[in-house]
DNA sequence: TAGATTGTTAATCGATTAACAATC
DNA sequence: TAGATTGTTAATCGATTAACAATC
């Protein structure tokens, strides 16, 4: 297939696709099939084999995928087969855990730096880091060639960050505090909203408490 | 309308909607209509009518809806017109983070306890509250009425930790471990998985960098 | 009544699934 | 060759958008 304009989704499910695919390397296993992916998962055969073909053809009629070559490319798709070095601004409690969730590195994401602006905090450790003050953000995006921005900023400084981290030249962002943010449009922005998390939960408590009331 | 299975999208913009309301609230308006809304966020106009049709006819033909009486109405969807009472469990930097995570306080959810297991956080004040342990969990869920559960401990502890959460009748769970966890399907747990977060955001950031290489 | 805006039906668009020829 | 499984096309399903009668 190869054509453009992938689906949102399409792209969400290849990422959990390659972590099912470091299942199968533990146990050994050579080759999948769509069908080995899609139980293992519980989506259809032909759901995986079309969000693959939308990037090209990595299996053979017959046999099925390669494991280690299919989440080779899966990797490449998704970017992961260059270096990303993340920076996190905000050394905060929800900075410092950010800087110790293991689910970054996992996936081969680096976390290269930590900043703040707190006099109290700049120069103090963390593991094996020194936070450092973020007015020198710009200066250490080069030195530690930093690619991605995690803002993990109390809500009122947020835009400026956001604002600081884009002049950096950072194109990629997640932003945690509850608030819209303005960004230009070649910057990617993604906010975590753990509230509306927490709001999907309630409608659906909601709903069922509803029907076991009929 | 108010037939049955609404699209999970449609729920996610209803607490989008609800908090684009707080801000015409702010403003003093009495009426938004549906086209108020929308241009706000983006949307078409349809698909806010659409979304609300799912619940009710809230609003009036010719004027538009009550901003106040639409908010009370999608709270009331949402299932935020009942108190939720939140658990934290585990009380590392992440859990920490949570604790005083804002996001929360705004759309009504109340921290009501944070545990853990380790004796040498256990008894420490957090905040207003004071750690308690994690074994005395199921007393505390009755005592603080605790209806919604936050599992933010390592990875390898998120599945008996979450057993032990469900064991004590909590119906939703927010699990920050990057690991899959087995629930009964009378709960609801929702995983926020920030690598995944970050591979949508490389993706596109590898997409842009191939279309400008071209 | 004229203008505005809803709620709902019909049309469109896009994503998922089924089916199957290609091929190992 | 027979069996298995891909890649792709066609059918289905579901969600979004457009259109419009109802009605303030």
């Amino acid at each position: 297939m190869k054509g453009f304009k992938i689906p949102e989704a399409t792209v969400t499910r290849l990422s959990v696709y390659s972590r099912c695919l470091d299942l199968f390397e533990e146990k050994g296993e050579e080759t999948v099939s769509s069908s080995d992916i899609a139980k293992q998962l519980g989506v259809t055969p032909a759901q995986v084999r079309k969000d693959l073909a939308y990037f090209g053809e990595f299996g053979t009629r017959g046999i099925g995928y390669n494991v280690n070559g299919l989440q080779k490319q899966i990797l490449k798709i998704l970017g992961l087969n260059k270096e990303w070095n993340v920076a996190i601004i905000g050394a905060g409690n929800l900075g410092s855990a950010l800087f110790f969730y293991k689910g970054f590195k996992e996936r081969g994401f680096k976390i290269a730096g930590i900043f703040d602006n707190d006099s109290r905090k700049i120069g103090r450790k963390i593991g094996d880091k020194t936070i450092i003050d973020t007015k020198y953000f710009a200066k250490y995006v080069i030195e530690l060639k930093i690619n991605l921005g995690i803002v993990a900023v109390p809500a009122v400084y947020a835009q400026e960050t956001v604002d600081m981290v884009v002049k950096a030249g950072i194109k990629g962002i997640i932003n945690f505090a509850p608030v819209s943010i303005n960004i230009p449009d070649d910057v990617m922005l993604r906010r975590v909203d753990l509230a509306a998390q927490l709001e999907l939960i309630t409608f659906n408590i909601n709903k069922e408490e509803q029907i076991h009331q009929n």
